[in-house]
DNA sequence: TATTTTTGCTAACGCTGTTATAAAAAATAA
DNA sequence: TTATTTTTTATAACAGCGTTAGCAAAAATA
């Protein structure tokens, strides 16, 4: 049947044109103009053309959280590749989480700035657990290098995330021209953290 | 006058009702739902009466925003005192945000969680600033003692206060119960966290 | 061509923040 | 005490939101 072939296309384009308006208007007018009537608009259907497509607005979120964790993830996968250390490693993947975080702050402040993901949603985003495996898996193996104590790497890995995050919220606030302190002082911040990240995992 | 005198004590009680109304609500069902209209009806009184006595939404919440950041402020003030060293000093800083943060989920939620302070609200919050020098005095105290290296206070501080922040925000969101690792774990990554921050300032 | 299924729109419900307008109450002046 | 002015308060509207029921139009099938 050619014409059901047809229809799960057209279908399948009308869902991805809701997404791209979506993205389109967030990207260029923030999350707080995030509209489904907006969106309706934008691709010249009715309202409830949209809600055949996704239960509610969370749904649509929740797409954004799923596409925002898999970049998120595979960024971090690919600034490990090729390091020569596991210290290196999680320095190069704090780094990436700081750049993922900018140069996609949209994506960064859904993810983890209207709601933190809570347990529920992790099982609705794989790429969750990916972003938690590829940070654990740097921290186990660099305690097994240094073999001076036996470090927890569940609560390694929330120490890394939790500074990494609390810096990058603590910064993505500050309009650019408004830093107090110089340009480059954020990353400075970055490094001296990531420092004494790695210094407590060597102990 | 003792007419116009009653007036602004009757005007003020109904200032005071509204904020007394509104934190009732946020307390027992979240911000989500904080609306005008709601404290209109718990306060007995119309709509336009909030709008005689704040400007906005906004304004109100910034009234709890100010609240906030002064409890904030003193308790760590609180948690300073006595102590026989910076570090020390430090160390009963970070529980005391901890504590602050999980005893008042709801002021935290709206001081950092909804949206973090901008520069342009530090300017109308004084004890955000009060909050920022309670930290670095002690920042600068430890770096006076161990004499090593010539730490940045501000940079420290913003280290101190993105690791604290981060893991408060990571933990407020996972319910009591579903905590996979056992009761106890984000205590644990709170004093690991304290350690390597204190470590990185005796260099 | 007639019938059934699919598709999409209009319009409504109940909620939100905010404000213009008008009525009621209180304070002042005569 | 009565008339006038000022202050206080409420009603009702505007514009927006997410969501859904009901119905008309279009498309596919018989």
């Amino acid at each position: 049947m050619g014409i059901t072939d047809r229809k799960i296309r057209q279908k399948e384009e009308v869902r991805a044109s809701i997404l791209d308006a979506a993205w389109e208007m967030v990207v260029t007018e923030g999350w707080q103009s995030f509209s489904i009537r907006k969106i309706a608009d934008a691709i010249e259907y009715s309202v409830p053309v949209i809600y055949s497509h996704f239960e509610n607005k969370d749904a649509i979120l929740l797409e954004f959280n799923r596409k925002g964790f898999k970049l998120l993830a595979d960024s971090l996968s690919a600034a490990k590749k090729g390091k020569a250390s596991p210290a290196d490693e999680i320095r190069a993947m704090g780094r990436a989480y700081w750049q993922f975080a900018f140069t996609n702050k949209e994506y960064y402040q859904l993810m983890f700035g209207l709601g933190i993901p809570t347990c529920d949603t992790v099982s609705k985003i794989p790429a969750m657990q990916e972003f938690n495996e590829v940070i654990t898996s740097s921290i186990v193996a660099m305690a097994a290098e240094t073999k001076k104590p036996v470090v927890d790497p569940f609560l390694k890995y929330q120490s890394f995330w939790s500074m990494l995050h609390g810096l990058v919220s603590i910064n993505m606030v500050v309009p650019e021209d408004k830093m107090t302190h110089g340009a480059g002082m954020p990353e400075r911040v970055l490094e001296d953290v990531l420092c004494s990240f790695i210094r407590g995992i060597e102990g």
